[in-house]
DNA sequence: GGCGCCAATTGACCTGGATCAAGAACCAGA
DNA sequence: TCTGGTTCTTGATCCAGGTCAATTGGCGCC
């Protein structure tokens, strides 16, 4: 986590290569020329739990890439009623290409640090480079398939479905690496109850009471009310639904 | 429709002109040696209703453009219960580009006529033509926008609200022309009571009673089980959220 | 026309999750 | 360590939508 920030802080115009790391990156896509130009417009900043990216409807005149923390995007109703409709984790891209207006809410859901680069320079590079726009397009593929997942979850699991399948969620993306295998997992949740709840389309209570039921069960422990261990994996799985 | 018919079976090198003329369609991208290189590769098929077009977890081998009908994208748990996560009425694009296997299944809901492709053929072209890249970038972030929008409508909206607003979506989408204004519109259902009950997160019956007091209040009528007139189109809007 | 089949409707009842209302736990600041 | 606000949990009740069970309607076929 300090690594990535010491990256932007020196000042060097290596920027993202964090980003390209982890292989999702837009700015590895980037010759040595560009990613000069690109570094001297962008821009490295940190932002508070709750703090608004981009409001619904606003007009957007920059782009970024999610170094740290994890960002919610958020549809409202006129009377309040609210879904999250996905949860970008670095180094995922934010922003929606062709589109002057955002049609989502993104806001922070942790501390979040993030490097933005204003539209038109990102825009410019898409034209010269089909590489910039190849990384995109997988980026988006990717989103895609995580959104219609999602949907069969939010049509069809039952509420404790539906919170196994969002812990499991949180397990894989913290730390991938140990995707397969490892029977006990721990994680910090990045969201809050009224958060989760907006994810699965329940509420609060509903939420808190799957949760009782898991630690009841053994399945998990929860700690400080963040701080989850999973103590058999494999039980959460079954209880996701397949 | 039999227009577009009428430019594949002619046999001549100017394949999907009509995806071309409707503003989404691939092929336009193309120059015309790349298109004749195409036409040569590519068939045109008709397809009933309940025909599996890609089976889930299937290897994939071609893509495929929708020159007329709808096809449904359904994913489905392990005990039956299914959820449609996706429409596509032409002009739209049938595949997952950098993927072998599809993670949804295909179906069509009408007849359906297509005109695929070898996969290999698209991915020779997408690395010579940036332009079909783009193409395929725009209709993806649709796509996901669409995605998105309905998982607000499955995680939040009720059932009244969710049976107005899939209605709102089939009216705008058979005849684009008229989005704005018109207060009457009429039109076939593409769907069966099951197919939108799976669409919408919910049960026939359900969906059944939804209808049933559309009709009582004077919003809609039905003739035939298929053919909606919609009387007062502002009013189904105001059922539908915003 | 009559018959069989499937899709859609309608009714009666039940239940999972929402709603409403207290408490308890957590945390920041003094 | 207390104190006040926020978040989380728990309990009691309610109701939208699910489930189960007929009935009706549309339509092709004999």
């Amino acid at each position: 986590m300090n690594l990535r920030q010491d990256v932007h802080t020196a000042g060097i115009p290596v920027l993202c290569q964090a980003c390209e790391a982890r292989h999702r990156g837009v700015c590895g896509a980037l010759d040595s020329d560009q990613l000069v130009a690109l570094a001297k417009a962008s821009s490295k900043q940190t932002i508070e739990p709750g703090a608004e990216l981009v409001g619904d409807m606003e007009t957007v005149d920059h782009y970024s890439n999610v170094l740290a923390g994890v960002v919610k995007l958020t549809k409202t109703l006129s009377d309040g009623r609210q879904q999250i409709v996905g949860l970008q984790f670095a180094p995922d891209f934010l922003g929606r290409p062709f589109k002057t207006e955002s049609a989502v809410n993104a806001e922070a859901a942790t501390n979040v640090s993030l490097c933005s680069f204003p539209k038109a320079a990102i825009e410019r590079m898409m034209k010269q480079s089909p590489e910039l726009e190849n990384r995109l397009l997988r980026q988006t593929l990717k989103e895609l398939d995580e959104a219609r997942d999602w949907m069969l979850t939010l049509g069809r699991k039952t509420a404790s479905e539906k919170v196994a399948s969002f812990l499991l969620l949180i397990a894989n993306h913290i730390d991938p690496t140990l995707d397969e295998g490892e029977e006990k997992v721990t994680f910090d949740l990045p969201l809050t109850r009224a958060d989760i709840a907006d994810f699965l389309g329940l509420t609060i209570e509903t939420v808190s009471r799957q949760f009782t039921k898991l630690r009841a069960d053994g399945v998990i422990s929860i700690e400080n009310n963040r701080h989850v261990t999973v103590a058999r994996r494999e039980r959460l799985e079954a209880r996701a639904g397949r």
